[in-house]
DNA sequence: GGGGTTTGTTTAGCATCCTAATAATATACG
DNA sequence: CGTATATTATTAGGATGCTAAACAAACCCC
């Protein structure tokens, strides 16, 4: 069929402005990207959501900071402290990642890496670029940055949005 | 710090290529993405992953289809036959869909909008342009058809992968 | 025509995510 | 000082998603 524009308002494709098409294609290429992503780390025995754990505390550590409070993680893995509480629990049974207590405040738990889960975090990263590179090989370096300025831009405007709905 | 190319290698941050940087901001604007639109869902009593069953069907059924089966739909959103019959489950729960016999088959099921799930859709697509809009305001048309086109590569690509991988 | 394979759906069990409510500690302020 | 508020983490309960496995029905092919 493939309808000409006009036809929209008479029968059903109410979506096809370029901003119904731009949010469906971000939709849909995350759903992809999951499903492409989830094999991968399962090899390694963990998820996506554990790695963006490991690679935070990773990341944490390499700058010199002395782990990570679950707050912590919640505000840079855009989840919230429950669903943190949960992954830090399996990680913790996987022996990557232990929960220290922080020095002036009895409320906070400090999350950081074990020697296992060093390991564990090296492993994936060497495998890490190539496969990155695998999921991105449809676009070429130019497409990838544009593609990236673009989402940030995109994302710069929902953190707007977001901290007004939160405020509200 | 903002190291150049050749220090990455040496301390923490491998992840300033452009497909590293792509990768993430895909993943983060989804994550903000999600979070703007579930308390829009929420409004109607719906979720997200609620509305895309309901807006399959909608499309589907202003095509001049009777409805599809649980396969058709897990096709259609990218989600498996198993996590479709919870979705539906929960649908026909608030009575917005029912599972019909399909005529020469007896293993199907077909899923169909009822009376109620039509009005809810009407009352959801009334409130729909604008959301998107609002949503991808951060972006003039000529980025968000830009962006567009940048995941449709993307997800053509992925597909591609994904074939390949389940194949083996 | 009948045995083996494929297809459509569901069940079971696990990992994420959410919101709302709880508990414990810290902080602020009158 | 001592109460009121804010912060940190957890628990409880619901919704999504997955894989693996079960079941029935349809199909294929000799």
């Amino acid at each position: 069929m493939k309808a000409q524009s006009p036809a929209d308002a008479a029968g059903g494709q109410a979506g096809e402005r370029p901003a119904d098409l731009a949010l469906r294609s971000i939709v849909r290429a995350f759903g992809l990207l999951e499903r492409v992503m989830q094999p991968y780390f399962a090899r390694f025995g963990i998820t996506g959501s554990q790695w963006g754990v490991l690679r935070t505390l990773q990341r944490s550590e390499a700058a010199g900071e002395a782990g990570l409070r679950l707050t912590d993680l919640s505000d840079r893995l855009l989840i919230r402290p429950p669903s943190v509480t949960g992954v830090v629990d399996r990680l913790e049974r996987l022996g990557v990642v232990v929960r220290d207590s922080v020095p002036g405040d009895l409320r906070a738990k400090r999350v950081t890496l074990t020697r296992k889960g060093r390991e564990l975090v090296a492993r994936v990263l060497a495998a890490h670029g190539p496969q990155v590179e695998t999921i991105l090989a449809g676009l070429d370096a130019g497409e990838q940055a544009d593609l990236h300025r673009l989402l940030g831009k995109l994302t710069n405007h929902l953190e707007g949005l977001l901290s007004k709905q939160e405020a509200k």
